[in-house]
DNA sequence: ATGAAAGCGCTAACAT
DNA sequence: ATGTTAGCGCTTTCAT
């Protein structure tokens, strides 16, 4: 029966035995200090010292019903923008001692319900999910299963569930209206699947502004990047429009990420920006100032959003709680590439 | 004893009420579905789904011994060297079916030590670690203790030790060697903390660059950013440097981030670079090629360093396991920032 | 092939 | 103020 590498670490157990105490009152020392005496409490503190004494979070869990991480399902964790999301979950999580378990589903709906299973199995305090499908049956049962979820980046279908949304028509309003306004009347819009919310909505908000301006919102010639909203799939799909027989003289993009790309592939091609092609991006991330054309996008409050997500979960413990849609609003961030 | 909110799971138990088995059946069909004859097996996995049973990870991990969490404890999630690692990380997890937590320490001591305390408690399968101080006695207590730790972006002092880390001296060496190359004599360098190893071992590999050339290293400018290595400490730091004295011809600089600092400060008083001041950074991350003026800069292998250091991590289950130190090159790519 | 029962390390009554 | 003990949901011998 012996184990190979039993460097097992020292538990409540040891701990009582080495301070003399029971174990319930080592548990006490740990829970309610104020329940045990003073002497006692520093001979156990001092014996858990000794004795390096981690407590086992599993046990603890397991027994108190509640878990300490949190899952954050996000379509790309190395995307910058869901990158300053986290971060600032991760921020707002630390304040009440949890941590942060991060999935990035890559718009895949199998990975997603992956993740979602693990973290469930997990045992996750809640789940921080920007979904594929906001409405999911598989959503509605883990919250029937008694477990928090807030959409992130998402405007709930129901008024029962907690959630943090930008405004993505407005968004996509702005960037459209600022094209529009520059004078451009042939936009283009690389834009991921339209199954995907954000996509919808953007769109959405783009033929409001061009119906607006008394300009047919079926001239909006959309580019669809399915599972290559890249830089990358950026590049390779500016090629089709480049060539296409109505050469757009604006192109907007869903994430400056795609912006990039077509920055990049516009340089290649020698076409200036933005006298020759003007580019809108989206997300406002970080570097948007500083390319080689300085972005003109549509910033979101990533902070705000991360913050406010975590918020959101740490409260639905509240038996007080009341399910809150919290919707944001985006910026217009007028650079040079437009 | 009425709990408030028992919308409780189904477990094991209900699972084998209802198919009419002993919950060490259903066990088995979780756990070695060979055991148990396919009818039972067929009765009990219709149960599972009837009651959408989801097993309780803690529960079976508390039991079984090991986790299915790792943690990675980085400076900085929102950083995008960081943030293509963990994303490399995180896939390597899933193909073992585990998941990654994720935590920045700002290079603050107490964050990391809290941090590393709350992983230790949740009882993850290992760490993933770019510490502040690689031989720190916390990290040797957490390794006493029977918990796995994976150096990353660093190379262990010891030979017990798994680590992956990119070669800075060689990087460091090679930013100053393209720079003296280049013909210049007065190079600033802006750092991070020498406490940091990365930091030192990049100033260090200037250094022998400089002194292979001939070149006093002593004449290295070197400007230390302390916790506020970002874009904006750069911009801070900028003014410094340009009202010295001794105005250099060329900025180093530990990261593309500060980089980014440095060229927008650069740019706003109409710097023109590289004539007037050659900049470089370092990481390359994915917006690099793409700024204003193009960075020359040192490429990390990024996904390399995150996968390998996953690999690393979950081989140490395995009692053959043997810690390996991986050392990854960096290279030089130029640009139009020098 | 299946069941019964003893824990994993901890918490929370309840007893003293 | 402290000790005792029955579980949390699961795995895992050991019987049958």
């Amino acid at each position: 029966m012996a184990r190979v590498r039993p460097p097992r670490r020292n538990g409540i157990r040891e701990v009582a035995a080495a301070a003399g105490v029971s174990v319930g009152t080592v548990s006490n020392v740990i829970n309610s200090p104020d329940l045990v005496a003073g002497s006692t409490r520093q001979r156990v503190e001092s014996a858990m010292r000794q004795l390096a004494f981690v407590r086992n979070g599993l046990a603890h869990q397991l027994r108190a019903g509640r878990s300490a991480t949190v899952g954050a399902v996000v379509l790309d964790l190395a995307n910058p923008f869901f990158t300053e999301v986290n971060r600032s979950v991760e921020d707002r999580l630390a304040e009440d001692d949890c941590v942060l378990i991060v999935c990035s589903t890559d718009e895949k709906i199998d990975k997603e319900a992956r993740y979602l299973r693990l973290l469930e199995e997990q045992g996750v305090r809640g789940i921080l999910i920007t979904p594929t499908d906001p409405g999911s049956e598989r959503i509605a049962q883990i919250r029937a299963r008694g477990l928090p979820v807030v959409l992130m980046d998402c405007p709930s279908p129901v008024p029962q569930m907690c959630s943090v949304a930008v405004d993505d028509v407005q968004g996509g309003d702005l960037a459209a209206g600022h094209l529009i306004a520059r004078g451009h009347r042939r936009i283009a819009f690389f834009n991921g699947p339209r199954t995907i919310r954000q996509c919808a909505d953007r769109s959405l908000g783009m033929r409001n502004a061009l119906r607006r301006a008394d300009l047919d919102p079926a001239h909006l010639m959309e580019v669809t990047l399915s599972g290559d909203a890249t830089t990358e799939g950026a590049v390779a799909h500016l090629e089709t429009v480049l060539s296409g027989p109505d050469v757009p003289t604006a192109i907007a993009c869903v994430s400056d990420v795609v912006a990039l790309g077509v920055l990049r592939g516009l340089r290649q091609r020698g076409i200036r920006v933005p006298d020759e092609m003007a580019v809108v991006g989206y997300d406002d991330v970080p570097f948007a100032a500083e390319l080689y054309t300085p972005l003109t996008t549509i910033r979101q409050p990533k902070q705000q959003l991360g913050r406010a997500a975590a918020e959101l979960l740490l409260d639905e413990a509240d038996p007080e709680h009341v399910h809150q849609q919290i919707v944001l609003h985006p910026e217009l961030v007028i650079r040079s590439s437009s």
